[in-house]
DNA sequence: GAGGTTGTCAACGCGTTAGTTGACTGAAAG
DNA sequence: CTTTCAGTCAACTAACGCGTTGACAACCTC
């Protein structure tokens, strides 16, 4: 070695080993990931511990070093991933030569099946206020909240579409509308379980229904 | 004093100040109490410190414990009050003779002016899943849970009784329904601030249309 | 002004947690 | 057989936060 003999450091092995991006240390690092979400899930990021972490992935917490740098790194990562993957649908779904009722439909199923999919994750995406986990970085926490803010935008966009063409009702604002539905959508993450009693297909249709139709007859 | 010279426990005071209730002392409790709910609502209950309550409440940090027992507790008082006069209010609407859609309209008005009136408070209710922050005392946690319960029960009621009456449609499950409803009154929390923009009026006009009679023209 | 009460606070104990270090094991490589 | 390297882990650090103690000043009250 050329290094005389300085060359130990736990942080600079973790980032050789990210550099060469081995198919193994890749997937093993992404399983962590899902762990640590899990963990998260269950007793909030802040009250989750690294040790809580580490015993359900079956190692000490000191190896969780050579995988990512600190505990607000898992936590990034939980919550990325999910939340550019649905803004990236969401794309998709505005450039469809489709009514904004389909639209918002597709949305809505995106939303929905993106909790069954992705439970932990979107959970933490959802509970946690990230204004309130992340520290210093702020500057990765108000690009999250921009990402965030796209994908409330495309409701709305899909919104004032169909209140445009006719199909849909004036007189009521599109920002109050959509995060009404918002709320319909995300608040199933603390009591919606994916496979027991309701199917994210009973969710869409109901919910659908009631914010196209209403519940009165 | 017949004890010899242990009598000088905080904890002891605390209670003989509690016990014969003085109104300066209730006031002042009250108002640390308000306080907490504050920082609780703007840092979350795990990362809120009782140094930055103290802060906010003018006083050192010790001092805190002449009023309360422990952190857990100033969490308790946000939350009991706030939900126990939900449940109270519920009660008188569900004994009401009007129609179910009169009854749910009624609901919803108090869950809106609820976050109005009480607004820190009830952001903490809602953004805080009490079996995270709780620790030992399942006793208490488990109550407040009931509560929630017995609130849901009154929408789940007032929707099953429109369906029986013909007035809303059938085919839907009711806990499905009672379940969107509450996200959308609930999730204001993350985006509604009282004063700004939008009033509670906005709010339930716009959120009862849309439940009712809903987007599609 | 003596004695008690109210509210306060500096100082400490104690547990817990994030992050670091350096050395170990075991397997692959040469 | 030796070297190397991936992965692990015991042990340490430094900080932080909750809750306690004991004393102290201001203010009644008699």
């Amino acid at each position: 070695m050329t290094q005389p003999l300085a060359a130990s450091r736990i942080s600079q092995r973790r980032q050789a080993a990210l550099a060469d991006g081995g198919a193994d240390y890749s997937a093993k690092r992404a399983d962590l990931i899902r762990v640590a979400a899990i963990v998260f899930r269950e007793k909030g990021y802040a009250t989750a511990t690294l040790n809580d972490i580490a015993a359900l992935f079956g190692t000490d917490r000191a190896s969780l070093y050579y995988y990512v740098a600190s505990k607000e790194e898992l936590f990034q990562e939980c919550i990325q991933n999910i939340l550019n993957a649905n803004v990236a649908t969401a794309v998709l779904i505005a450039d469809l030569p489709v009514s904004p009722r389909e639209k918002l439909t597709k949305l809505i199923e995106v939303m929905i099946s993106s909790q069954v999919e992705h439970f932990p994750y979107m959970y933490v995406y959802i509970q946690e206020d990230m204004r309130q986990v992340v520290s210093q970085d702020a500057e990765w926490a108000t690009r999250m909240v921009e990402q965030t803010h796209r994908l409330e935008r495309f409701f709305i966009d899909a919104i004032l579409e169909g209140v445009a063409d006719g199909s849909f009702r004036a007189g009521l604002s599109a920002t109050l509308t959509a995060n009404g539905l918002f709320g319909m959508l995300l608040w199933t993450h603390r009591w919606f379980v994916p496979g027991r009693k309701y199917s994210a297909q009973d969710l869409t249709s109901t919910f659908t229904t009631l914010f196209f139709d209403g519940l009165a007859k």
